[in-house]
DNA sequence: CATATGTCCTGAGAGC
DNA sequence: TGCTCTCAGGACATAT
């Protein structure tokens, strides 16, 4: 589930790798189906291996690893993907092993590795030119960590569709997954089966302020390690924001913002929702 | 065109 | 105990 505050958690958790060499690439042999590498792992070893990291960067929920080839390393997590510089949860999710030179730098960094239990994640080699193709203005929208309300008001508001799944829509505002979508409409004050056509400019403020706010607030934490343990930083350390979730998981319990409510869960789209019916009233 | 549904994948947990 | 079934939800493909 690595949304923004875990992506970018683990964006940081890397940055020592910054003005390493690469120096081989290798994929553990595993019992499991192998995950999406591209191109093949021949070829992406070809074009990495020598290169030097100059930047990390976040596209969305995907972590980016920057080369002075101008190729761009793209993990993409999905579900249960992560990015680590420390020894992994096990071996046997281990998916890729990108050695680097350590003396190139001095750091404790010597290897940067991609973990992933369920397997729906990837990692992807981009020329400058597919980069921008593939993450630009048409595929992915305005970052979350700064969308302004007008945007999303720009966006979203001649959409039928309720707020809480329009949220989720990459290409209208990136960075958001179930959890924080769940998240910022409590802060905002909106039921989340409320139509977006519905909501008027102070909404559109309100839920791009709660945006911020939850964001930040959760890359403080290090992000949302929930009940089945998987998300790590990339120390293979936990995050702490779950013990600070008003809604999400929390159904039957009190909102942790009004303390009055109990929180319900709704399905929207196949997805939980998690929302206070005493903070949060459907207007009409 | 916008919106909705199906698919991928693994392991945990429920139920019998 | 050991089997089968359901569920979790990222992004994308396909259907309505």
């Amino acid at each position: 589930m690595p949304e923004l505050p875990e992506v970018e958690t683990m964006r940081r958790g890397i940055d020592d790798c910054i003005g390493c060499q690469i120096v081989a690439v290798q994929r553990p042999r595993c019992r499991l189906k192998p995950i999406t590498i591209a191109p093949t792992l021949p070829t992406l070893r070809h074009r990495i291996v020598g290169t030097t990291i100059v930047k990390t960067d976040r596209a969305g929920k995907r972590v980016v690893v920057c080369l002075d080839s101008d190729d761009a390393l793209v993990f993409e997590p999905r579900m249960t993907g992560l990015v680590l510089v420390a020894d992994p949860p096990n071996t046997e999710h281990l998916r890729l092993c990108i050695q680097l030179d350590s003396q190139t730098k001095k750091s404790s960094t010597s290897q940067l590795l991609y973990w992933d239990r369920r397997g729906l994640g990837s990692v992807k080699l981009f020329s400058a030119e597919q980069f921008t193709q593939a993450f630009g203005p048409a595929r992915l929208g305005p970052d979350a960590i700064d969308v302004t309300g007008k945007q999303l008001r720009d966006r979203l508001e001649s959409s039928r569709r309720a707020i809480k799944v329009a949220l989720l829509d990459q290409a209208a505002v990136a960075g958001i997954g179930n959890l924080y979508a769940a998240e910022i409409l409590c802060l905002a004050k909106i039921h989340p089966q409320t139509a977006c056509s519905q909501l008027r400019p102070a909404d559109w403020q309100r839920i791009a302020d709660a945006t911020h706010s939850i964001l930040a607030e959760a890359i403080r934490y290090e992000g949302s390690t929930l009940g089945d343990g998987t998300y790590r930083n990339a120390l293979n350390h936990e995050g702490r924001y779950q013990n600070h979730h008003r809604v999400y998981d929390r159904a039957g319990q009190r909102c942790g913002i009004c303390s009055r409510g109990k929180v319900k869960r709704i399905v929207q789209c196949q997805r939980s929702t998690f929302y206070c019916p005493c903070c949060q009233r459907l207007r009409r």
